[in-house]
DNA sequence: AGTATTGTATTTATCGTTATTCTAAATTGG
DNA sequence: CCAATTTAGAATAACGATAAATACAATACT
């Protein structure tokens, strides 16, 4: 089937592809019973405009592209939700690239939606923090946001949640639970989990916890890393009597690997994530975590960048989103 | 910063835009030192192609969409992993559609994507069941796949697991387990549901559980659902010994509620989910689960489409992938 | 040598829209 | 009543790329 464009209507109408364009996006400069008549047609013949054609001609294309480490984490799908539901709200949608945590995709990422000629971009959890990298961004055509990284960059948006505050609050929860020796599994390559440390870093001084009942580990954010890590750490025999997870899912695998060696979870040793998945509630141990705001992270990250392209010169905007230390059975003993 | 043109560097270079084209594309007809002359002037000025120019003019976009019900739903998020992968290798990009379950939103979404000149189309476990949505589908100008839904129309593509093999599995292993008494929680709205009633109704007549030993019950996908749903079935104090779920998120829900109600599972209720979301093994009763290749269905999805977009007259195909059952503490205990 | 062949490079036209300019008719005003 | 102004609508050009046609030069062949 052929699609039907402007001139086929103009055709049929007897009027010029210029006054169905006219008709068909309410413009004026045309009488109402001819934009009645046009628009009879128009419906008539199944007219679905090309907006490929459009962006060419106006050179926006009403698309954002979205690049984060991998769409179907539990993480990021909620925060991409939140990305989506307001583009679509505004008539955006939104072209994704996924880069697997590997830098040099999320460089090509940019380059390919760069050449769909998309109208803003948001970078997730981005890895590219040299100078050479943010001096590249800074050079983009197109307006961009960070979420969830890091910024302490002039005049770039975005939206993180206070990880070190965050993390200050683990420590200080696990600690009023009693906790003196705390192992701590970070993640690598990741600014958000370095802020987090800050955060128990300053909670182990407040709490008068000494160094050496402090043990760090860094790792993977998946199950399975999590579980392996854990299970290098138990062969070292050292005693601890918390974990501190640098995400939900390291907590997760931490824990089975806990539990497979006969560990009870709090009595023995109390396990705290960070994020806030939904499904930390119903684990084999109920988890403790921090909960980010996810969707909003996205939902906000989102907003301020359709503000950033309407309004070039608006305000720069860093948004600090309240986390929240959610408390259960992981770390905490219903009596 | 002004975008660069294949004009600029023609003009740069002292040659015709033809040339330029010729050179980054690779096309024949340019001498090999222009060729290398233009491409160096092109990487200096930093040119990046206009792909929606390009899409213009060859009538061809290289953007496939995925219209879903909500992308940030574990099932899904796999699904759609599977999808950009493929894409991604292909050079194709995807644009989504989020209908949260509702068929106009189905139907919005499939004109909006039109209007986008996608290239082709994946419908996750789609809603359009009637016959007039089928004949649109049908009078699409592009090729469209059905995934996770079933199809039993002429002609038109397909993935889908065998959810009668999957439905009549799980109920032959609880029969085995020694279950005698069946609370069913499909789900509403679904054909992949009343595929799987179909099956659990073939293994009851095999293991001649008698009807009055059946009793079903419907709701949405959700775990909230699965939990309320169990509230009630419980608040009308029925005897049954098996819970079969029509998707692991009600499953989690649905224990959640036999947990709190003091039930121990599996010694007094057995419970099995579908679909084999990958933390069904982390839950507080590690969740049986009839397990369908999920990033598999979505990869198989976009492979027939990109070949269909390549080979309109190729063969009609309807896969059907194998499902799994996977036995955990839910249904079975460990001696 | 003169024609045929090959290959390189330019020119032209086009994809479907919309911004802009232009034309002609309708309306206004003095 | 006729110039001045407004307005509906048509015609043209352009967005950036590429397919097709054309022009031209260099080589090969009879």
């Amino acid at each position: 089937m052929a699609r039907v464009t402007l001139k086929d209507i103009a055709r049929e109408a007897g009027v010029s592809a210029m006054s169905v364009s006219k008709a068909i996006n309410h413009k004026p400069g045309i009488s109402a019973e001819k934009r009645a008549h046009i628009l009879e047609i128009a419906a008539q013949m199944h007219y679905s405009p090309n907006l490929i054609a459009k962006s060419l001609r106006v050179n926006k294309t009403k698309t954002i592209g979205v690049i984060l480490s991998d769409s179907s984490e539990m993480v990021t799908s909620i925060v991409l939700r939140g990305i989506q539901d307001v583009a679509q709200a505004n008539g955006y949608s939104v072209l994704l690239a996924n880069t697997d945590h590997k830098i040099e995709r999320e460089r090509e990422a940019i380059d390919t939606l760069l050449s769909k000629q998309i109208d803003g971009l948001l970078l997730v959890a981005s890895a590219l923090h040299s100078d050479a990298d943010v001096t590249a961004l800074r050079k983009l055509p197109i307006p961009f946001v960070f979420l969830m990284r890091k910024n302490d960059h002039m005049n770039i948006d975005s939206v993180i949640n206070d990880n070190c505050l965050g993390g200050y609050q683990s420590i200080l929860h696990l600690a009023k639970e009693g906790c003196q020796r705390f192992q701590l599994i970070g993640l690598v390559n990741s600014q958000s989990s370095m802020e987090r440390e800050k955060g128990y870093a300053q909670a182990f001084r407040d709490c008068k916890i000494p160094p050496d009942h402090i043990f760090a580990a860094h790792t993977d954010p998946f199950i399975q890393s999590g579980y392996e890590t854990m299970n290098a750490i138990l062969a070292e025999k050292r005693r601890f009597d918390a974990v501190v997870c640098g995400c939900d899912t390291v907590a997760i695998g931490a824990m089975e690997s806990l539990l497979e060696h006969g560990l009870h979870i709090p009595q023995d040793v109390r396990v705290i994530g960070y994020d806030g998945i939904y499904l930390a509630k119903y684990l084999r141990v109920p988890l403790s975590t921090v909960e980010q705001p996810l969707y909003q992270m996205g939902s906000s990250g989102m907003e301020i960048l359709l503000d950033r392209i309407r309004f070039p010169d608006m305000a720069v905007r860093k948004i600090v989103l309240k986390s929240e230390l959610v408390i259960r059975a992981s770390t905490h003993l219903a009596e």
